[in-house]
This record gives C-alpha cells, structure tokens and sequence, in this order.
DNA sequence: ACCGCAGCTCACACCACACCTCCCG
DNA sequence: CACGGGAGGTGTGGTGTGAGCTGCG
C-alpha cells in the first residue's frame, strides 16, 4: 500500500494534518476493517492523499452505500469533504520539528519517522499547513507508512490509529454524529462500546455474513467487484491537482518574506525586537535578553534560531534541534 | 431541556508585489 | 496595424482568526 502524493500538488491537500486524538482504546478497528470495504481492504490501492480524496461524491457514496452491511453502517454517509487524513509529517518527538526541515532541503520526507512520532506522542504537535513545494519535483513521491503489517495482522486494533484509514472511520463517525441522526449515533455509540466487548461488532458481522454468505448488502462478489472496478477506473480519473496558472508567482510567494505568515514587504524581512520603552513588560525584556543569549549560544555552536509552530522557539544543527 | 464553556474543525482573510491584461495615445 | 507606456487587476502561500459544531457539566 502506498499513499501516492504525486497527484496532488495543492496546498490545500495538505492544508489541515488533523491531530486526531482519540484513544487508541476507544474503538474496535479490527471489525470495520473486517468488512468488505473497496478500498480500505485492498492492500494494493493507491490512496490518494488529499483533502477531498478517497471519497468522491456520487460514484464512491453510490459504492460504499452499496457494498457496506446495509445493517450495520447504513447509516454512515459519506460526506462528499470527507478527509482522509493527511500523512502525519509529525513533530519528532525528541525535537519538537520533526523532518519539516526537509521542506527546503530534502522533499522526501521521512513520513515513518513522523507516522511514528506522531503515534507516539499522540500527535500534539500536528503541523496543519505544508507547502506544495515540499514535493515539487517529486513526482514518483510517495508515502509508504507501515500499514500493511498492520492491516494484514489481526492484532493491530488499538495500535494504528493513525492509519488514515482509522481517522477516515473517525471523522466519519464525527460527521454521522453532526448529522444529528440518531440511528447513526447509536451504531457509532456501539462501535464505541465494542471495546468493553470487542466482539460484538465483529460478531454482527459475522452473523450477517452467515445470513447471506455470497452477498454483501444487496450486490453479489461479482457486482460487488464490477462496482469496485468502476470506482477505481472513476478514481483514476480524478484531477486533484491545483492548477498553477503562473510558476513564477509561486516562485516568488516561496521567496516572498513572511510575517505570521503574510507576505512582508523585502525591507522588513528581518522581524526585529522592539526597542525597550517604559511600557514594556520587564518580563518580556528578559525574555528578548535570554533569546538573544541563547542564540548567541547557537549561533557559536553553528547552529540556527528557529520559530516553532507553537511560538517555541528551537535550534536547528546539522544534526538535529534542541 | 437549556445554558455556558471548552475544545475542535474548517474556511477564509490577510499580506506584498511581480506579473499579467487591458486601454489609450 | 503595430508599438510603447501606464493603470489596474491577478495570483501566490503560510498563518491567524472567527464561525460553527460537539461534548460535557
């Protein structure tokens, strides 16, 4: 399985890396991914990782709605924004910056690191904004989390939460409960409890195996493959991609200088402290004195003074933050 | 049932300015 | 018709912000 990033080159793709932090105990994964489901449990596809990807309005609702256990999940729409998770580029754990640095340096992020990080310490300190640069140029780009382990072991549950496509069941559990429907909610509810008792989902499932063992919802394998066919040709199809009309303007909005992320004029490039006045606050002059001490540290260690996302500030050497 | 609050997601405004398009002489 | 110059519009991306939502007490 491979989550092919070639395709997208819109920001907006990568615009939202949602921190989902649900508890890794919270849900029985193991018996969603137990059911027939096109993509999710086709180990070969190729996800295309973007906002509004995977789920495509009409074709893919028309598919899943047809191929879920009508019983089980009837009620679970796909929404037509459902957002697949975005790839965890996460934070290291240890520097707090993880392989963003990467960004300018190296396009190929090292996902698994991040995928890890992230699964480890909950993913808190999500990015939410990626440049389309980060992999321009990269057309054979692709993210390789190690999932398929996972999806081919019967023991992950609780362990890969991270999966996309556990945050994909998770926000579609999320946009089941917005709906207000209350059919929804309770299977939702249900799916929830089913860690007090794993098995009760899976065991539905069976039972409704067992009640039509050759058919799933109302199609037989056959049309439940043919339907799957046509999604994936359809999906193949899609054009993701956000049409840059003029490169050199994204040139130069990549080169422009930024201040909290707008555009700053060239002369001002250099976001420099305010000068004392009375009316500042004594602790934020200590605070300049001890950034400027603690960068002059670094800067004779060769290092450089960063802004993290979270107003933190870090320093990055050739090897790493601190 | 209602309210207030916290936490979250999401869409969008903001910024500077090089470049593009259009119009006029 | 072709050309040059000027005015105004456009596009570009990272971040902050507020609306809207849910869950909980």
């Amino acid at each position: 399985m491979s989550y092919d990033l070639s395709a997208s080159d819109d920001s907006s793709s990568f615009n939202r890396w949602v921190p989902e932090m649900v508890s890794t105990d919270s849900i029985d994964y193991q018996s969603l991914f137990d059911l027939p489901f096109p993509s999710f449990c086709d180990s070969t596809t190729d996800y295309d990782v973007q906002q509004n990807s995977v789920v495509e309005s009409g074709c893919a609702d028309q598919v899943f709605a047809d191929l879920l256990p009508s019983h089980q999940l009837e009620n679970l729409s796909l929404c037509q924004t459902a957002q697949l998770p975005s790839p965890c580029f996460g934070p290291n754990s240890e520097n707090g910056y993880g392989n963003l640095e990467a960004k300018n340096e190296e396009s190929r992020v090292d996902f698994d690191s991040g995928y890890a990080d992230v699964h480890n310490n909950g993913g808190k300190y999500l990015q939410r904004s990626f440049s389309s640069n980060c992999f321009e140029g990269k057309s054979s780009f692709s993210f390789r989390p190690p999932f398929d382990s996972l999806m081919e072991s019967h023991g992950f549950h609780g362990q890969a939460l991270s999966l996309p496509e556990n945050s994909f069941f998770i926000s579609q559990m999320r946009k089941v409960s917005s709906t207000g429907d209350l059919e929804s909610m309770r299977n939702v509810h249900n799916t929830q409890r089913s860690i007090s008792t794993p098995s009760t989902m899976e065991n539905s499932i069976n039972s409704s195996m067992e009640e039509s063992p050759f058919k799933v919802g109302r199609y037989n394998a056959e049309e439940r493959q043919e339907k799957i066919s046509k999604y994936k040709a359809k999906r193949s199809q899609r054009n993701f991609n956000k049409t840059i009309k003029y490169a050199c303007r994204k040139t130069l909005a990549d080169t422009r200088p930024r201040i909290r992320g707008r555009f700053a004029r060239n002369d001002e490039t250099v976001e420099s402290p305010q000068p004392t006045c009375s009316t500042r606050d004594e602790d934020e002059d200590n605070l300049w004195v001890m950034l400027h001490e603690v960068e002059d540290e670094a800067m004779a260690a060769g290092g450089t003074l960063m802004n993290s996302f979270d107003g933190q500030f870090q320093f990055q050497f050739n090897h790493g933050y601190f």
